[in-house]
DNA sequence: ATGACCGGTCGTACCGGA
């Protein structure tokens, strides 16, 4: 199975670039963020003449996550028990079952500065996360926590530590809620950055960020030990990121072995027996 | 240089992003 992660900063605005990209890579599942559209606005028919189902929510103009699927898709659930709000409910975690994996694509609130409330929030929401996927994930179901966590896990993970001092992103108490995820046995999904580049997912668009390589690794692919030990390969598409048109966040590929039990024939059936 | 970019919005400035 090819699996995939990428927060597209609008799905509306990046759909020329995702129906290229997505007939480029042919990924068999994605996993987007910040689509920044009402799930009855995604734009699935396009998507859908790929060969992929969609789940899609979003309720507006921020935020938005969805999974695309071509080995099928099922048990779909929009957010999680015990999910705060900013105050209310936003659009920041899908889950469904592909090919007996189950998917989760989450959008990790950005914190904004230290001393705003948007940062207590992003701390909670991560501990909430982590209580709500614990049991499932303690009883070893084959679970993939991907998305735009908005953490960069260590200081080798942004490409200049002291530009970040006392910026979101960093701290240790971020640091730490992320650990939560894997404290229950979690593992973090390293792809290589092609060629002898760090791995970096996100790069500002000002300042020519992305020219001189300053960027940070933010977007995760946190695995189940057993997924995790199924691992192929997983790069960062740097590719998806070069030009214009392109989001700031580039997509994170991983190749995965087949789920025991579940084979390409499987697969197929599962797709086939979906509604379109 | 307290900047630089981009997407969205009942918009033509401002918010959010990270």
């Amino acid at each position: 199975m090819r699996l995939a992660t990428w927060n597209v900063n609008s799905v509306r605005a990046r759909l020329p670039r995702l129906l290229d990209w997505l007939g480029t890579v042919g990924p068999d599942v994605v996993c987007l963020q910040e689509t920044k559209c009402a799930s009855d606005a995604f734009p699935s028919a396009a998507v859908e003449e790929l060969g992929y189902e969609v789940a899609a929510y979003g309720t507006g103009q921020w935020n938005g996550v969805a999974v695309l699927s071509r080995v099928g898709l099922a048990d779909v659930v929009r957010g999680f028990p015990g999910e705060p709000g900013f105050p209310g409910p936003e659009a920041r975690a899908i889950a469904a079952t592909c090919a007996g994996l189950r998917v989760w694509s989450l959008y990790v609130p950005n914190g904004r500065s230290v001393d705003d409330p948007h940062f207590l929030y992003k701390l909670a929401w991560l501990e909430a996360y982590a209580a709500a996927v614990a049991g499932p994930v303690g009883r070893g179901e084959p679970t993939v926590a991907c998305g735009d966590l908005n953490v960069a896990p260590t200081d080798e993970d942004v490409w200049d530590p002291a530009v970040f001092a006392g910026a979101t992103h960093v701290t240790p108490a971020e640091r730490q809620a992320l650990a939560r995820l894997r404290d229950l046995g979690l593992v973090d999904v390293v792809p290589h950055g092609q060629g002898e580049r760090r791995p970096y997912t996100f790069w500002d668009y000002r300042g020519g960020a992305f020219r001189q390589d300053f960027g940070m690794r933010i977007d995760l692919v946190y695995a189940t030990p057993g997924v995790g030990a199924g691992v192929r390969d997983a790069y960062v598409d740097r590719e998806a990121r070069r030009g214009t048109g392109a989001s700031d966040h580039a997509p994170v590929v991983v190749d995965l072995d087949d789920l025991p039990g579940v084979h390409g024939e499987d697969r197929r059936v599962q797709a086939r027996r979906s509604p379109g």
